[in-house]
DNA sequence: CTAATAGTGTCTGTTAGACACTATCTA
DNA sequence: TAGATAGTGTCTAACAGACACTATTAG
């Protein structure tokens, strides 16, 4: 390899000793981890039903003291934007193979009153049975929260929803409208969705941290169609019935039985087992069939 | 509002005021610009053919000196990491309304020699027609590559391509060698895309650019199959058969104009006017139906 | 006329959606 | 037995893929 020289005469050795990074002002840099688990809870007429549930943490300090936020910290200069995001991961839930993908990165100017903060959100999903109960971390206040949203009647031939957050085993309840707006972008009009709060809140969650949540919504929603992602909401072994509702819970909308297992089974294999005890006919349980998508590939 | 105070016993207004930025060590943030369009060249044989072409600028100094890169830069501390992309992608068009979107962050320690660097990929397309050509900006070497991915042969039963970049009207050729291995995420086997240098190499792109390169083909793959982005590299008005070229470039095959004439058309309304002067049946223009998406989401 | 590309009609096999039905457990 | 959930068979309408065909220009 020959050795090349930059305009001041420089190798590529020489310039990198002599490198001095410029002192010019730069932003902090974080991750923020949304932790998702589908649950079972009671309703008032003593059914049970599942629901997505998103692990949130309270503020200690200013700013949004007080006020609930996504789980996050700053990345360290010598760790990459993903360990972060995994430390982060493993501080709550201390357990393994957890499902994790980027998000999306939110660079707003005025994001944090603090400081300029570059944030990189990442989605992880973890199987109720799996989460170990966490020993109580006395300095921090975590909870889970579950999450309603319901499409609202069109104002104006607007798509609106309201998104809630309850707390678990709480009174606290978060409430935002979300709006799509149209915009324009290149000559495709795309959805610019608005997150603002119910005006009968008494509780918000801090920073753009609402948005995020919704950006996260979708994304389950979208890609629990076309990827198997849903399994890692699910124990190892588990039920048809119980996937579909995870299905269910995530698109906002009942399935067909027949349909489900038609579009199901190929992703799947038996196992010998089947649940027991129940007032009802056992159901088999499955296992997912992981070279499905290999398979699939190599046709 | 009541006034909330923190453990020292500070409103947030105090704390704010108060606040110091700590004084650790900060990585730098940038952003790349994928800016693509789609071109007619001319083959061996004369005839046209369209080709999906990314613009490159040459680095000037080390590291990478003398090597093709994506363009990008710096952003200010007071602008939003988007802004910085628009800014970005302003500097190679001048034009307006380019369609742009979020890519991918990539937040590896070691992606730059000099520092800590993180960037924030974006990918934009623009209609060929639309590209004034830039006055030689005397400092900067800028040129379109035109693309080309062709899958091989398994080795090892892996799904490998050779990616290939070729300057327009000129000799330079990079060319990559991209395969898919198998990695766990979760419980999903999801790809893990490692892209090398081919051996025969004498050129490469500077940094992570082939990587990131490769993904916003993947992306453009993607999209264009369930989104209507291929019409932001047309122009305003075009025959059904270039809308076809495109959709055949980026993904790789070809298409029955009658089976895409039927799925494209809900989109699209005519024009009165036709293409003349070719020896053949002349074309009728369309034009893209801007709220289409919106009707659709009506329903 | 030919060469070349524009554009259409229609058959096929696959798939999404809807719904009615059967199966198997506990109490 | 009833009540509850598990699980299947099948009809229909919509759609993707394949291919044969017609249309209209320049030279």
């Amino acid at each position: 390899m020959e050795e090349k020289r930059n305009q001041d005469g420089l190798t590529e050795q020489e310039f990198l000793a002599n490198y001095k990074v410029q002192d010019y002002e730069r932003p902090s840099v974080t991750v923020d981890m949304l932790l998702f688990t589908i649950d079972d809870i009671v309703t008032t007429r003593r059914k049970k039903e599942k629901v997505l549930k998103v692990l949130l943490i309270k503020r200690k300090n200013h700013p949004f003291i007080e006020q609930w936020a996504i789980p996050g910290g700053f990345v360290d200069i010598d760790e990459s934007i993903e360990h972060a995001a995994y430390r982060e991961l493993k501080e709550e839930t201390n357990i393994d193979h957890v499902y994790m993908e980027q998000l999306y990165t939110w660079g707003e100017v005025n994001r944090d009153p603090r400081m300029r903060v570059i944030s990189t959100s990442y989605l992880a999903l973890v199987p109720k049975e799996d989460l170990k109960p966490k020993a109580g971390d006395d300095a921090k206040e975590v909870s889970w929260f579950y999450i309603k949203k319901e499409k609202i009647e069109d104002k104006d031939n607007e798509e609106s929803w309201i998104l809630s957050l309850k707390k678990e085993g709480g009174e606290e309840e978060i409430r935002y409208l979300v709006t799509n707006k149209f915009e324009k972008n290149g000559v495709l009009l795309v959805t610019d969705t608005m997150v603002t709060p119910c005006n009968d809140n008494k509780e918000f969650l801090a920073f753009d941290h609402s948005q995020i949540l919704n950006m996260a919504l979708e994304r389950l929603k979208n890609k629990i169609e076309y990827t198997p992602i849903a399994f890692n909401l699910v124990p190892k072994e588990f039920t048809l019935s119980q996937l579909q509702q995870v299905y269910e819970t995530i698109l906002g909308k009942k399935l067909f039985p027949a349909n489900f297992r038609k579009k199901i089974k190929p992703m799947v294999e038996e196992t010998q087992l089947k649940t027991i005890g129940q007032a009802h006919r056992p159901s088999r349980l499955y296992k997912y069939k992981t070279n499905y998508e290999r398979e699939d590939l190599c046709m």
